[in-house]
DNA sequence: TGTTGACTATACAAGCCTGTCTAACTACTG
DNA sequence: CAGTAGTTAGACAGGCTTGTATAGTCAACA
């Protein structure tokens, strides 16, 4: 993933944007890996190497810096990772909805795998008012608009219903690959063949 | 469920117990809906209406009493609650993998829906090393195991094998119930029923 | 009746949290 | 060359965090 400019601006950064990106790689390193719960303003300063005044000019406040980082995520982790290797995997439209837990099971067997943001956000921030709470869930409910679409393509009777069912498989998965199933996607793939053959 | 004795001593409470029992009592109703990183001690003493010292004297540090938190939660949650419910619920031992989701329904359904405790500590507190993490993690193996069980009772050719996409499902419609997904037990039940159509 | 053990209340330590503020430095711009 | 905007380092406020320590209360029991 291309660590300069991160959808902020556009081409070349002005060099007043130049900390601003620091503090949001930073960011979106730390809040992925451990949970925006875990992780403090002065952390995240002493890693971006920047002042806490230029944090705060940036991001008036944490959870202004929680939803941007949310933001990111959406584009890197949802569209530019899941759906463009998803589709670039699939040899035609109709297998996107298969293809989506190859995809996963190349990153759960990843050194890194960080888990699931939007479900962690959504877990740990409780407060369904919360406008953070709010943003996760929203987040995962693009994914879910984007699984009725592959549940269309592979001919499903009734899309919106495949496509809940098919987020059930995907956030199952990855919960359960945060337990330890290294095999998740493949018992999920199996599954979501099944569902498939049977609701088209 | 009871208020009373918590299943660490058995019958009667000698006086003693009863603060620890208190203490209990209250982690467990602000764990359970806060989840254990979100509540502090202070907030859990000042509703128990007990004494700092007294909860130190119980549980040594909060780990401790997070630990015992999950303990009790498998016994009311896990065995008292979920297989309780779901075996007076089928009518045979055959419909318990199916079952299941339906005892999932009405919970989704209930004013305080609270979520699943476990899934939300593994997510919480990431490092795998810690003693919470690993306690989180194999509670959820013993409701694995409670699905191979019914897993096997259904006919499953191989039960463990369908106990993991078991659970994948039930997990799933756990984060989507939290996402706001009221539906998403009887997704999850019609789901189940093809696969043990199919696996059996 | 005197001792023991559990409890209460409260102060305190040491650290982390978010967020504000000051003061100085740098670089660009009119 | 002066002004402006962004940055830096750091102090500070006020609150919350876990955990310890002190001192006093109460009840059971020998």
């Amino acid at each position: 993933m291309a660590s300069r400019e991160v959808g902020v601006g556009a081409g070349v950064a002005p060099p007043q944007q130049a900390a601003r990106t620091r503090i949001l790689e930073t960011a979106y390193d730390l809040f992925s890996h451990n949970g925006v719960r875990a992780v403090g303003i002065d952390r995240i300063i002493a890693e971006a190497n920047i002042a806490k005044a230029t944090l705060y000019r940036h991001f008036p406040s944490k959870e202004d810096l929680v939803l941007a980082f949310l933001e990111l995520r959406e584009q890197r982790w949802t569209r530019d990772w899941l759906e463009t290797e998803t589709e670039r995997r699939a040899r035609s439209p109709k297998e996107h909805a298969v293809a989506i837990f190859d995809t996963l099971d190349e990153w759960f067997h990843s050194a890194d795998f960080e888990g699931c943001s939007f479900i962690q956000t959504l877990l740990e921030i409780r407060d369904a008012d919360s406008a953070i709470h709010r943003a996760a869930a929203q987040h995962l409910g693009v994914i879910r608009e984007k699984l009725a679409r592959y549940a269309e393509q592979a001919g499903a009777r009734d899309p919106e219903e495949t496509s809940y069912q098919l987020q059930i498989l995907l956030m199952g998965a990855i919960v359960s690959a945060a337990r330890g199933d290294h095999a998740a996607a493949r018992r999920a793939r199996t599954f979501a063949e099944l569902l498939l053959e049977t609701s088209s």
